[in-house]
DNA sequence: GTCCACATGTAACTGGTTACATGATTGG
DNA sequence: CCAATCATGTAACCAGTTACATGTGGAC
């Protein structure tokens, strides 16, 4: 149930309709949780009818009409609460490992072309993460805020500079096999 | 769709009952492809309807009874393709960093206690993959399959190795926050 | 003969994905 | 006015989760 909290902070961020919201999502927060449109709307419907947000006034809720929102004390409240609680580790899955396992049962053929593939998209996501870093977060600011969202960036750093040399590392081991 | 191929491998490596797929899983293929046993045995019921897979005779398909499943060529033909088609990356999600985020808007309190908790877990997950590759991968055994299933271990080490220097990095500026 | 661990399942629910529908606004 | 784009939604489906049900075999 992670969903309603990720939008809940978005909002407390800044207010936003459902798209922009979205959008947000493909940005930033969907780093590391991703949400398509759809899941954003219908979360957004049950959030306002538990009271936890409101369409701010003047903003009509016709159908392809702007609906901006803003967080309630309620769901302000349910974030500190969700932030603070203790929660198990997800256990972790990984699609490449798993075919990588499969490949030495049934065979390498053909998943080297994927693992450069993959490679690739990850020095991608690493070079846009350091842009976003000398960007955002350049030396001396360091108020509460700023120094969480930096430890957050350096996470990702660091995940896709793990993936580019483990990558890197696979392909050498793969086309140096028996 | 990434279960059945995952039942797959664990049935090439070695023929096996329900339950002892759900004991592998726990151990081996789930520390990045975990099911529980409700999963497996629906998936099990899908493969059979397929042809992908099927019981060992002379076991009796009675309740209580144990059922051992074999691959079938169809099972490995689909498996061996599954392995070599491209797929994309899935968007990485992780509750932690969120709710990182979420503290850097209403606050930190409450956050290190699970830090430190999520800390001590990685660390014991590093000292059990570390285990395996003592007694799994002593250094001069290098056919395909070792070689590769070590690529994979090492994975999970190198990831485990990043998460708790990330975490006691967190810890520390958390603690020196103003 | 009863209890417990082993073993296989069923059912209901939840969250995420995919495909599609509908209205509003803007540029040509 | 027409097409493209913006914006909000509906519906069906699928995978994973949680809770519960049922039968077998061995220990005591």
């Amino acid at each position: 149930m992670s969903l309603p909290h990720a939008i809940l902070t978005a909002l407390l961020e800044r207010p936003s309709s459902g798209l922009e919201l979205t959008r947000r999502f493909d940005r930033s927060i969907g780093y590391f949780w991703s949400a398509t449109h759809q899941q954003i709307y219908r979360e957004l419907g049950r959030l306002e009818a538990d009271g936890a947000i409101r369409a701010l006034a003047a903003e009509q809720p016709a159908r392809g009409q702007k609906k901006r929102y803003e967080v309630l004390p309620a769901g302000r409240a349910e974030l500190a609460r969700w932030t603070a609680a203790s929660q198990d580790p997800k256990p972790h899955r990984d699609v490449l490992l798993l075919r990588l396992r499969a490949a030495a049962v049934v065979g390498t053929a053909g998943v080297e072309a994927d693992l450069r593939r993959h490679l690739d998209l990850h020095r991608r996501q690493l070079a846009e993460y350091e842009e976003i870093e000398r960007r955002d977060f350049p030396p001396g600011r360091d108020s509460a805020q700023d120094r969480i969202q930096h430890l957050v960036l350096r996470a990702g750093i660091d995940l896709e500079t793990f993936w580019t040399k483990w990558l890197t590392h696979a392909l050498e081991e793969l086309a140096a096999l028996p």
